[in-house]
DNA sequence: ATGTTAATGTGTCAAATGACACAGCTTTTT
DNA sequence: AAAAAGCTGTGTCATTTGACACATTAACAT
């Protein structure tokens, strides 16, 4: 639980009391590689914090490909938010890429938190804000950045995912087939 | 205010005298066409909601192409979050594409709104919440279509938009160039 | 009203991309 | 251990795209 402690600690101070509670809602779980974490029509009533491993967040778009929405890696908290938040089916899903262990937060327990108390409910407050922020950042910097661009960006910020998840999973991420981004590959190999 | 009302209304109930202390701190205005509503190392420090007109938010990328982030339309809230929400000056532009009319939320009244008392607390937060569903869904959608779904899709959904708004933005919006877009436009109206 | 700037439509051409096809490896399954 | 399944590297080729150039039209400023 440590990673995650520190995980909350980087959205703000708190009080080691609350800090406590927070955690004591969350439960760490082992899942083996390849399990399928969420399929469609499941309800997803859980947040998910990485702790180790890899997840793969996929859909398929019209035409039947693959499309590759989120790679989930280690101190990352993610979940399907249309399920989690409007109470919905997932269309999607998340398949465990590597053996993995992550912590999880269901729905309950995180109404429960947000309503203990102020300083609890301004925390959670404040760390919505800021995730919706970061989301924010990360969609228009992909908008403008090429498929090179956001694949230098993987390698630099992201260098154990590029080691351990699969090319095509990867070229899928940044929006590009696995042979245009083998050609990106060739090139940057050969500078 | 009348639409902004409205607009709250869609995220959930709140008493009237909540509403009404929620829109006292809204403060209309007009802004003509082309105007620079914010420009790169301005502080931006408040929330905008677009009751008439089109704003366009846009950025250059490193090859010094303008690339469009967003075309606001009416009924739709808005912000640069990362300078809204971190208090940094912004690295982006937006300017109006037609006479506007907005309301504006400075972020000392946002604060105040949000502890000023429980229900408005928890309103605040479950529109934050809901904003950061939207934006996710958002950004998948984008991941899984074509670029001409996306153009389609700004016909079926944005009618007005796609109307009002000059093509090499709403090009730079769905990721392609002014030209590509133009030959998508001559195949859908052989069609 | 008139010159100026911005936006649009269109054609050509080179470059980038995706679709296939297949061989070589690695990992998983039986 | 053998078979199957999945991933990777690579070449060819047709298609799509972006870059450029330029004519036409619309919007704006003086």
């Amino acid at each position: 639980m440590q990673m995650l402690r520190d995980y909350f600690k980087g959205f703000g101070d708190i009080s080691s009391e609350n800090m406590d509670y927070l955690l004591s809602h969350c439960k760490s779980r082992e899942v083996p590689k390849g399990t399928e974490l969420i399929k469609p029509k499941q309800e997803v009533d859980s947040i998910y914090f990485l702790e180790v491993g890899f997840l793969h967040y996929y859909t398929y778009n019209d035409f039947g490909e693959r499309v590759t929405l989120k790679v989930v890696e280690p101190n990352y908290c993610w979940t399907i938010m249309d399920s989690f938040v409007n109470e919905v089916p997932s269309s999607e899903y998340c398949v465990a890429l590597s053996p993995v262990r992550l912590c999880e937060l269901k729905r309950e327990k995180y109404q429960a938190i947000k309503y203990k108390n102020q300083e609890l409910g301004n925390f959670i407050q404040s760390i919505v804000e800021q995730i919706l922020s970061a989301k924010v950042i990360e969609a228009n910097k992909k908008s403008k950045m090429s498929i090179e661009q956001r694949y230098l960006d993987l390698v630099e910020n992201h260098t154990k995912m590029v080691q351990e998840v699969p090319v095509q999973i990867l070229a899928s991420l940044i929006g590009t087939s696995r042979e245009t981004l083998h050609r990106i590959r060739r090139k940057l190999a050969a500078a």
